[in-house]
DNA sequence: ACGCTTCGCTACGGTGGCGTAGCGAAAAGG
DNA sequence: CCTTTTCGCTACGCCACCGTAGCGAAGCGT
């Protein structure tokens, strides 16, 4: 059920393969994407997406050893970071790419992918890593800009990194995955001016 | 694959039923949790769940259609709101309720249930329905604790709640499903203390 | 002790997905 | 143009799960 345990090396550096295996790897992801956003987990097979690729079942075997592989490179596919700007205007900052995030959980793959990508950590090391990965590159822009912040002044000196971030980007993850809800651009500018400004009367 | 559209009527309000009905419903239930906490979504089958039961297939079938109404009195019998308690002192009630619901992400049945009712709610509009209404009732105590502090004068007035919730449980269940990581208690605290305080200088 | 209900068991046909083998067609590369 | 690689297709055996039928055994309420 879950891949070998041992690495997760799902991208060969794409050496010199065929403009074929290319053409048929793309069509067969596309699929599977196109199943797991349409019809959950229990709607990817082999024979499904091999049906609604067009590309042969025996082609997908010779390229994935099973179904959980072909889902790893699904989400592989799905990454790139969100980008945090330095304007030097610390609020404008975090609005900015809090609301790029936003877009990014409400349209887009990371929007289709990313229930799947949550219930898949739970149970295999392979895609638990693969999400880490995935994650850890995400926030990378938003805890430097944090981080060049507090060295600025512009936050409090104590201010732990890990905490802030969390309470930045966790509202919005709840809002779409627990709350099923939009998120508008007053929302996250709501959220930037209380985190900032605090709560407390 | 998704249950009847129609209404979740998956309480029968406990009419005068067979104690032994009572019994292979409730052997059923668990073995379903179980399998679903351990193997995740595909690791769920009538099969499977008769085997760690021990309750026949075909008693599994007098009560339930199928494997997502199965699925949907699992979800259902691990409701139970979280007490938010109001001693007065808003800081205190907010790190006490934060730090019931952090154990709950990391213990318990929400734990092990949570990342499978998110996928499922993507999908079929019953498992939608069902975790909203889970949802609402584990979040009333906070709201309500929350709209008290602001009439009482503890929190800015013009503050929305809604984003006051979201700031508040939004970052734990980001660390819960997105990061993996554990909820000590002094990230409850630096939460709360974040919160209402503000992260400017 | 009595009926009635529920249970466990076995057996069954049907379905869908798995993973492999073999072959001719097509296309890339030199 | 010719070799090599990949592709698409068919066919196959296998297995897990589905959902139902029938029947005797066991447990419940009275």
């Amino acid at each position: 059920m879950a891949p070998k345990s041992t690495v997760v090396t799902t991208e060969p550096k794409d050496g010199p393969t065929d403009p074929r295996m290319q053409r048929s790897r793309s069509a067969v992801i596309d699929a599977t994407r196109q199943l797991l956003r349409d019809h959950g987990f229990a709607g990817v097979s082999i024979e499904a997406v091999s049906a609604l690729s067009g590309v042969a079942k025996t082609t997908i075997y010779r390229q994935w050893p099973d179904c959980d592989h072909l889902l790893l490179d699904v989400f592989v596919s799905a990454k790139g970071a969100v980008p945090v700007h330095d304007t030097g205007d610390l609020r404008h900052d975090l609005i900015a790419g809090l609301r790029m995030l936003a877009s990014e959980l409400t349209s887009g793959d990371m929007a289709s992918l990313l229930p799947a990508m949550i219930e898949a950590s739970e149970r295999s090391p392979a895609f638990r890593a693969l999400n880490e990965a995935f994650i850890a590159a995400k926030r990378a822009p938003l805890r430097d800009r944090l981080r060049v912040a507090v060295k600025r002044g512009d936050l409090r000196p104590g201010l732990d990194i890990e905490t802030l971030m969390a309470v930045l980007a966790g509202p919005l993850f709840y809002r779409r995955l627990l709350l099923h809800q939009p998120i508008p651009k007053a929302f996250v500018d709501d959220l930037v001016d209380l985190v900032l400004g605090g709560a407390a009367q």
